[in-house]
DNA sequence: ATCTATTAATAAGC
DNA sequence: TGCTTATTAATAGAT
């Protein structure tokens, strides 16, 4: 471009071509960034010199972010499936997810702070911080967990009364059994036609509840609850 | 370059963006190209059009090799911590430590969105970051919505469990209740010792299910659980 | 897309 | 590296 037409080869002068390397990495990054802000773009851009020297830059966010978003833009590109699966992740991309996840945080805190957010955080204010905190989760409870916790306390009550009920007929069959019994003596007597009632004790150790107390390891999912 | 010196500012005609994006695209991958070359440097870059289309070019192998040298390089660069550990560590202790960040970071932003944070956040990144505040919701109560889950779950089995319960002994007492009612005849008929016992309606009129059934307004704090 | 008048980038030199 | 300058390269606006 200038003194000169460029052969579009290597330079082989070390020196130039350790001059011009500095000079159009500059050159690169600059149109990175002018076209990032002219047309809305995001632009990431890695250099690596001969010698291994690491150059980069993300006109947007951070290079992680723009790194996800090309890999996730790629794949779906790549591997048009038809499914819009994708969700069990395995621990590497999960780790990658929570580093992407840090980086956005990160920025959010830069924003506020600027640049150097751990010096203008003391103890008062990490306390204030804390209860801003639980404020927020307050306030942002979701109306699921009500629902949830509602159900709950229903079906506490729900199985309260149950109990109850229980106890009370549980009462009366020995009542009337008692009853039968000394009934059934005098019609056995009679006739012989009640010799199959059940015991008490059998209607006792029927009882569902401590038979199958284990029934509680099913899974959440397959209640009907969406927690996401 | 031509026809008017260009301010650095997003163009605002949405045919005259579209246009400078395709061009300057081109051209800043043709200086990629060439820097790679005349250098012998590895260029990566992506970009993302306003619109999220993807376009990209390395240099030097793939962008996959780029981007592994890009980590590899950049977390060396970061975590000059005098020893070469800290490089790899199992997965599931990384997912944990990162997540012990995350939750840092979250105190410094709800510290931030308690105050006046959101002037300096566009929208987009306003939404990202709603995103991911999201996720973070919904990881750090997913413990807990698994207990409750669980609990849900085991209510319900117990509740089925013991109106199922409740039918048998229904059915035990109206099978004993017609059972004594004919013995009592015959008992009455010796000794007339049997005339308190309850009639059948009256057990099943009394049933609490029915009768207590306005129990559920109790407070879900009564219940033992937090939902702070 | 293609064409050009202009501006922007930069190779060489210091 | 940083500055200057001669030159080439990129490209905005029009077609």
């Amino acid at each position: 471009m200038a003194r000169g037409k460029v052969q579009l080869r290597r330079v082989e002068n070390p020196v130039h071509r350790q001059v011009t390397f500095c000079k159009r990495r500059a050159g690169l990054l600059k149109k990175a960034r002018e076209l990032s802000v002219l047309c809305d773009a995001s632009v990431g851009i890695i250099v690596f010199s001969a010698h291994g020297k690491l150059y980069d830059l993300a006109t947007t966010g951070t290079m992680e972010e723009l790194i996800e978003r090309y890999k996730a833009a790629s794949a779906g590109e790549a591997t048009t499936d038809g499914c819009g699966r994708h969700n069990r992740m395995d621990p590497k991309h999960e780790t990658t997810v929570l580093q992407q996840e840090i980086n956005l945080l990160q920025k959010g805190l830069r924003y506020i702070y600027g640049n150097r957010a751990n010096e203008h955080m003391n103890v008062d204010e990490l306390n204030a911080l804390e209860r801003y905190l639980e404020i927020w989760m307050y306030n942002t409870r979701s109306a699921k967990m009500q629902i949830m916790a509602q159900e709950i306390q229903a079906l506490k009550s729900k199985e309260g009364m149950l109990k109850a009920a229980n106890e009370i007929l549980q009462e009366k069959i020995v009542e009337q059994s008692s009853l039968l019994d000394v009934g059934m003596v005098v019609a056995d007597q009679q006739n012989g036609r009640f010799s199959t009632v059940p015991l008490v004790e059998e209607v006792i150790s029927s009882n569902p509840l401590t038979i199958l107390s284990g029934y509680s390891s099913c899974r959440g999912s397959e209640m009907g609850y969406s927690f996401c």
